[in-house]
DNA sequence: ACGACACGTGTGTCATGTCATCTGTTGGTC
DNA sequence: GACCAACAGATGACATGACACACGTGTCGT
């Protein structure tokens, strides 16, 4: 038997396994948000800049679908503020006036070069809190729970096309 | 070496931990939120529910310990609302009017069975996805992540105390 | 040419989350 | 008894997330 329907402790193990979820996302943002407040942007804006530099110019469709956190609607208020703040340029197609071209201004590529930095003191510390556990097994069963998701495609979408672009 | 800075991909392997819990954690309480709809409540409406029914009458501090939704501050808007709809009860402390006592109404408990049976549904179908996975490691790993977070305590004095209170 | 339709984007609304700050209450000190 | 620090809770402000819907634009059939 693979999996149980209760653990010791009268909680079921994919209900534990979705609250450990929910305590790692929150306190992951938490301190991510921490890192990046000197920066003046939150982490939702830095995913954002981090998929327009990765990849090219992008409609606003097709930025969400790159986006792991915002998967419903588009993130049009989202975008909104990084215009606000001169660190994405928002063009309109010339052929299909509906479609956005939205790309990194250079105050946006500078600005994502210390969002980088943030980003890694972080990875470290959690690094460190994961030395001697079983990572591989833990990707791959997270894996097989998102990629049957349209937010964990985005993430696999992420994962392909994307290859040698990151300066660690 | 037990963990390794960069995969194949490009993006480290914390890093896409990182984003694969972030997209979990989204997917998984859309779900439970479309699940929970008909009931009239909201994920982090139905833990209160829950941490109430195991846990007694709280002070609004004691309830925001157990949480792992609303880390920061107190959850008073998140009680307002159950309190307007009629499932929690707020009491205030005679001795220390500063206090507290917040508890369930019999429909607190009443709509907190029907909340079980939505969240089995979840579960069910997170364990049809987990079949075949190494669930054990799985835990083991996001607890080692979790528990240093005070969240992942929240989550820790729940497994304690709380025994033997689930009707699967 | 025209009209229905599809599609990309913007916007209103509601409920979180998070931080900072305020208010009321208590206990201790003088 | 008056003052004050500590504490529990409430509130304001801001940015998400999610859903539904409105609006502008292009496409296609007739």
């Amino acid at each position: 038997m693979t999996h149980v329907s209760c653990n010791i402790s009268g909680m079921k193990v994919v209900e534990e396994l979705r609250y450990l979820v929910l305590a790692i996302q929150r306190e992951g943002n938490r301190q991510l948000a921490a890192e990046l407040r000197p920066l003046g942007i939150t982490p939702s804006q830095a995913e954002v800049l981090r998929v327009l530099r990765d990849h090219g110019p992008l409609t606003l469709n097709a930025l969400g679908g790159l986006l792991v956190c915002e998967t419903g609607n588009s993130p049009s208020r989202l975008v909104d503020r990084l215009v606000a703040q001169g660190l994405v340029k928002r063009g309109i197609d010339k052929i299909d006036r509906r479609y956005l071209a939205l790309s990194l201004t250079p105050q946006g590529r500078a600005l994502h070069r210390r969002i980088i930095t943030a980003e890694n003191r972080l990875h470290r510390t959690m690094d460190d809190r994961l030395a001697g556990q079983a990572l591989d097994e833990t990707i791959s069963t997270l894996r097989s729970l998102a990629d049957a998701f349209p937010t964990g495609a985005a993430l696999a979408r992420r994962r392909g096309p994307a290859l040698a672009h990151q300066e660690n």
